[in-house]
DNA sequence: TTTTGCACTCAATACAGTAGAGTGCTAAAT
DNA sequence: ATTTAGCACTCTACTGTATTGAGTGCAAAA
């Protein structure tokens, strides 16, 4: 099989027409013919010469004719080819840089730093921007609260990792009192604070066991509230761990005028399962990812290309945040954008410890 | 101007083929003849008899013509008359009754509960569900926590109305300790617990004005806290208050075929303030609203009804709830779906005070 | 008042023809 | 050995024309 990547069996002519075809497409969204790149590149030759490059490209699964007589069109396998070899990243302007870093800012808070991040990844790039929260898998329990609502009736609030809070309503047996609440608020937190939420579940029942014997009955309870509040810990259920806007910028592409495709498109959106799937590849990747077209293994992406790259804090990476966008989009733009967005998340994040 | 509820203008007959009609229409999608209308009425008239009784119809501004051999289609102000005069709702099914009731268990918490709903009405009527939370013009604060995150960073965790959970976090001047915060977080509770957040903001103020005087150290510091925990009370932006969701299920209408029209429909359900002051109009309504078409006063929603009720607990209106459809629904079917969810949510809130 | 009959309108469809863009191949030119 | 010119060919997109069928409005008959 030859690789994509093999370009070494393409002259040097061949990929530079290659790749001013590629720019072309881009540009215009229209299938280029030899005519047009005859005279769009600086080299002086015929139409005639370059439908013979051309073919040549076809027969390497570059290119792709849609029928006899339209120009031609990048396959994904051409346009991996274009990435990895042929692109030329542009700097980014200082305008825009700027404009991110405002966006950025560090006064926000943790969740709407996020949100923002999203929605100034869609309104740059004019794609839909997609930014994946950081997993919680080790979570660590900075603290404990309880507050009463109602008879038996409390609501519970954990507060996660430094910055993630969590709450939700137990229902309990007996009538706690303000100050009983807080006794075992208290209780709880010198027992669990500063551990990882898994050891903190496993724990809980070692203590019951050891309870079973001690005769302090506010201690049990206490245990026992610790108990119902950590059984049903799926709070955070998934949806809540990706953000998505711009989607909107997606209806206009040419590529996705169907509306059935874009209704496919938009319920995968919507679930978020199949995107997070993909961003969980992109997560372990070193640096920025891309996934062009058929690669990402989802039909709905077809001809979809998400540009991804992982943020990090001390080295530690936390999430993914990327674009969605055609995979005739604007590669030389998107990339240096998603690459500095998180490089600059990082930095953010960085300044909340 | 002649109204379109006045309807005692028309014949009996008259009325009951313009209903014939819309039945019809709203089955088919297909502006109806005469010559259909004919058969499919019990009455036996000829279709020229129809057509006769049409023209009258047409001339009341109830029926439209897309082009002289088409059929005929309900204008807002008929499909006005068809709700307010002709229809007869349906009884649900018991067995959609008990869907709704599973869907609002409650055992859900208060978010996810709302959410539920939304996505309930979306589902069992395969049109957009939408939910406008409960107004937090008065808001009770119940319950203020502090908890140290890092050097100089606090969380403020607030407790509104019994049931939502609201944080921020504020950078301090100083390095509180955690027994220092508890120390703060009661005395705070002490003076505002169960006051309304305005008054709680106004007398704020006043304690700061007394402050001046004393000496008490940690007593002034728990006040400005305080102060700096209630100033940017913006947590709650626009866009947290609304709950949407099926827009996909609008994708396939063929009202909404037109890719430009249905982005911009996406876009205005993305920033929601349209939608927000047009459920707003519904909320003082008293029991259920419904906007047909242009009657809603947004472009974007012309092809659209809105099947609106406010949901109340002991008689007091906490939000309204809906469903966003083409003109052409089967209100019949979605209008008791909608009353019987406002209902069935407030009987949910209710058994969660 | 209702129906019949008829002329008329308009969208949708099918069909044929044409123009234009682009290709592949072969033979000539460099 | 490359490159180019020439040419036949293919396919889409557009245009114009004719036809069909659904539906209308109106006038006269029932």
């Amino acid at each position: 099989m030859v690789s994509a990547s093999d370009s070494s069996q393409l002259s040097e002519r061949s990929l530079y027409l290659f790749k001013a075809l590629v720019e072309h497409f881009i540009d215009d969204g229209a299938p280029v013919g030899s005519r047009t790149l005859s005279k769009d590149s600086d080299l002086n030759l015929s139409p005639a010469s370059i439908r013979n490059v051309m073919a040549d490209l076809e027969d390497f699964g570059l290119l792709h004719s849609p029928h006899t007589s339209a120009g031609r069109v990048p396959t994904a396998k051409g346009y991996r080819l274009f990435v990895d070899n042929l692109l030329r990243v542009n700097d980014l302007k200082s305008a825009e840089v700027e404009k991110i870093a405002r966006e950025m800012a560090p006064e926000n808070d943790y969740s709407s730093l996020m949100q923002r991040t999203s929605s100034m990844l869609s309104d740059i790039t004019q794609l839909a921007g997609v930014v994946m929260l950081p997993r919680t898998s080790q979570s660590k329990l900075q603290h404990i609260e309880f507050v009463s609502l109602s008879a038996n009736r409390v609501l519970v609030i954990l507060v996660v990792n430094d910055r993630e809070v969590q709450n939700r309503i137990i229902n309990t047996d007996k009538n706690y009192s303000s100050s009983e609440l807080q006794e075992i608020s208290n209780y709880l937190n010198d027992i669990f604070a500063g551990k990882d939420l898994k050891v903190v579940r496993a724990s809980i029942l070692d203590e019951l066991e050891k309870m079973k014997d001690e005769v302090n009955q506010s201690m049990q309870s206490a245990i026992e509230m610790a108990q119902t509040a950590f059984s049903n810990d799926d709070t955070k259920s998934q949806g809540d761990d990706l953000l998505l806007s711009g989607q909107t910028n997606l209806m206009d592409l040419a590529e996705l005028s169907d509306v059935e495709k874009l209704k496919k498109l938009f319920e995968t959106f919507n679930q978020k399962r199949d995107i997070l799937h993909l961003l969980e590849q992109a997560i372990n990747a070193d640096g920025m990812q891309i996934f062009i077209g058929e690669e990402s293994g989802y039909d709905v992406l077809d001809n979809c290309s998400v540009v991804t790259s992982p943020y990090e804090v001390d080295g530690e990476i936390l999430g993914v945040l990327g674009v969605i966008g055609p995979t005739r989009m604007h590669y030389e733009r998107v990339i240096p954008i998603v690459d500095i967005t998180a490089k600059m998340l990082g930095v953010a994040l960085n300044s909340k410890n």
